[in-house]
DNA sequence: TTAATTTGTAATATTTCTGTAACATTAAGA
DNA sequence: TCTTAATGTTACAGAAATATTACAAATTAA
């Protein structure tokens, strides 16, 4: 899990070209055909960005990018502003209504990418970050692997994928469900009491002798690293 | 495979004589004949380095240098700078611009291609190098020869090219997909459990008796030179 | 051309991981 | 303290991923 990406864009193709390379490289992505609906999803889903299609059959991008810089939930959401050439007149209002950065129909899935990358890398650098570090724990993304006082810990997929979830997100807690929908692919059906097991599991790897235990059960709520 | 390099040249004559060279020295090599469209393709193709010429039809050198300085993903990407003699002054200029090198025209191949490989030795020394070396294996590039420990090591055409490419990037995990798509010839399709065979055939002939395994299996994500 | 080597795939074996159920323990409120 | 709900722990069977093998087709060398 590299972080969520939410998508608003009418054209279905778009979505579905995008969506998957972008679940490719390890993004969680959910996505809506219109902007009303848009609006709701997105602030469920909580994204790590947002992806906006400047033309939508309801509302404007820019209606939509002003809401959410007008909810304090999200007034830091980085946007990037998908725009049909010939729209240039409207790029410098697009950047002033909050746009973070904006990317020129037709484009590359590279391209884009690359943008993506370069507004996490400013707006939230760990959802990129190679290595995410939490007190003596690191996890190396590219190389996949994962430490302990330098000292190397074999884990599952699973597990991999549980710690990187928390690393991105010291500190807080996630409830069961919130566990599921971002560790787990999608649509996938398991038991909540499923995750207590590779709790269990991630704890037994991380915990290694005479080192405090770094994952924190918070009864009725969930688990969060320390 | 040493490397991918990316010109933006509008002197057609001048690509045709450097792309040909370059490519029988091994270098995969693409290019553009302008600068906006070059900029575009270029971050798609994501060279090791570029060949850009100063004067260009539309932007100039230094625009597509800044350009490219300002994307995050590409600040650190060698330019070597193609210029006509009488633009001397502007060559402390384009230093500054974030140039690595540059060549004045007309140069001959063998003046360029040793830039090059002095650019690429400086940024970025695998790309060059003739011997890849990782602990007690290495595989000369020239000689199509391979040694674990001193030893000479036999191995076919795929398994070699399959070394060298994680000689290139040691420890870091590759996907299968990414394998495929690095290691085999463009376009073909082979299954991906195939990989598995090739790996298996490699550990086969590097692992020689009483030295450690090389190739590391990262299980749902792929393989790993150590 | 023939022989030798290399390649890709399919079939099978082996290993590792996953999810669940069953039972144990703990924490919080009555 | 007792009760109950939530979490911890364990073991295990089935699933999933990888390893291994054998073989035929394709390629290269002789």
């Amino acid at each position: 899990m590299k972080g969520k990406i939410f998508i608003i864009e009418d054209e279905a193709s778009i979505i579905q070209l995008v969506q998957h390379n972008l679940e490719k490289e390890g993004f969680v992505v959910s996505s809506s055909l219109n902007g009303n609906e848009g609006l709701k999803e997105l602030k469920k889903f909580e994204p790590n960005l947002l992806l906006l299609d400047w033309m939508l059959p309801d509302l404007s991008g820019i209606d939509i990018c002003k809401n959410i810089r007008r909810d304090s939930n999200f007034k830091s959401l980085p946007i990037i502003m998908l725009t049909a050439k010939g729209e240039e007149e409207d790029k410098i209002k697009g950047l002033e209504s909050g746009v973070d950065d904006y990317v020129t129909k037709p484009f590359s899935f590279n391209e884009l990418s690359a943008r993506i990358k370069a507004v996490l890398r400013r707006s939230d650098p760990k959802v990129v970050a190679n290595e995410l570090i939490f007190e003596d724990l690191k996890l190396d993304r590219t190389e996949k692997r994962v430490f302990r006082s330098d000292k190397e810990i074999q884990l599952g997929p699973t597990e991999f994928r549980l710690l990187e979830f928390f690393l991105t997100n010291p500190k807080r807690v996630y409830s069961r469900d919130q566990i599921l929908e971002t560790v787990w692919p999608n649509n996938v059906n398991v038991e909540s009491r499923t995750i207590d097991v590779h709790i269990r599991r991630l704890r037994q790897s991380i915990n290694i002798e005479g080192k405090k235990e770094l994952i924190r059960t918070v009864r009725a709520s969930g688990y969060s690293l320390i």
